[in-house]
DNA sequence: GTCTATATAAAGATAGAC
DNA sequence: GTCTATCTTTATATAGAC
């Protein structure tokens, strides 16, 4: 049973965060109602409107918050070793999205939920990502340590392989975090033609 | 505007699914409303429950057809070479996925919105497909023709990289389906450890 | 900041006429 | 088979008390 009264300011907002992302994970951003979310949070739903101004928003800070962590999180050594980066990239991209299941789940599930200003702001950070991959792919092949028939649709191909490690793997499972990440760096490398 | 009476069976039955389908994927079981299937169709939302129990029922009727047309369609030569067994399956899942792009999304995106019982059985056909492509990786790896550090894995990263073709794939783009069918083989025989 | 209470709109589904 | 009309529930969001 949830509280009548008081303030706990400093933890109820991260926890309508961290409750949507998961909620909205599990049954879907429209499936989910306002007064589920303040029922995981342990308020009422009206209090919820004091952090946020309508469930939109709610989605979208989840989203634009998920994409900035990734590029953030994100560092690339342009001088380095094509194949290095590549692979650091792969470990990274798995890691990344084992860390955060839900927030990767959404951030490709509930783009259509999106008014069409919000679409284009986390398109756009999408974007950025992609062209992240697809520069050490460019720089892998002119030196001729990569061949891929075609780069732009190699980086689409590459990043849907990683990410679908979301979909399968589970917390305690028969493959530990640093096995899957040289196995999928094993496909990734053949994939673009490396030896 | 609607027409305001007469039967016409034989062709709303179809339009429900054929509208639901493209709804669904557009904007989410949950975010889309019986009246506006109903409305797209051109009937009135009550005229529906003539045709399904429930919008649950509808669902997994669109999932169901989706993936035993699937499983009908592959067609597995058990006795061919491992390697062209692989080439025919990606070519025929990027095929099968560009022709019924809203189907594909649906099985993969809304699993969460079925009912434990539905999703069961859903989950069942997805197995029977993933078989499907372990045997071929099975028998190419048993001829020495493959080299995959993990066959349950390969067959996931393969699948999920194959469909990822429908989140970029747009009619008339650059690239036509022939060309995309050869360059994700490409992809895919590399990923394998293939020659 | 959170509560209770509520305004308002929209949902899934059904009943009965044609 | 389809319509109109409606029952019932639930949704988002707001108002005002504490």
């Amino acid at each position: 049973m949830a509280r009548t009264q008081g303030s706990r300011a400093e933890i109820t907002g991260p926890l309508i965060r961290d409750e949507a992302r998961r909620l909205f994970a599990r049954q879907g951003y429209a499936a989910v109602s306002m007064r589920q979310i303040a029922a995981a949070v342990g308020v009422q739903a009206g209090a919820l409107y004091a952090y946020t101004p309508d469930k939109q928003a709610l989605l979208f800070d989840l989203l634009e918050t998920h994409m900035q962590d990734l590029l953030a999180a994100w560092q690339d050594d342009a001088t380095a070793d094509p194949l290095a980066r590549l692979e650091a990239f792969v470990r990274f991209h798995i890691a990344f999205s084992l860390d955060r299941p839900d927030g990767v789940f959404l951030s490709y599930m509930e783009l259509r939920n999106l008014t069409p200003a919000n679409y284009q702001r986390i398109a756009a950070l999408r974007g950025r990502y992609e062209a992240a991959l697809d520069r050490i792919l460019h720089d892998g092949i002119v030196a001729g340590v990569m061949h891929v028939p075609d780069r732009k649709l190699a980086t689409m191909a590459l990043i849907a392989m990683l990410t679908g490690v979301t979909n399968w793997y589970r917390e305690g499972g028969r493959l530990d975090r640093q096995r899957i990440g040289d196995i999928y760096w094993d496909l990734a490398r053949g994939a673009v033609g490396a030896d």
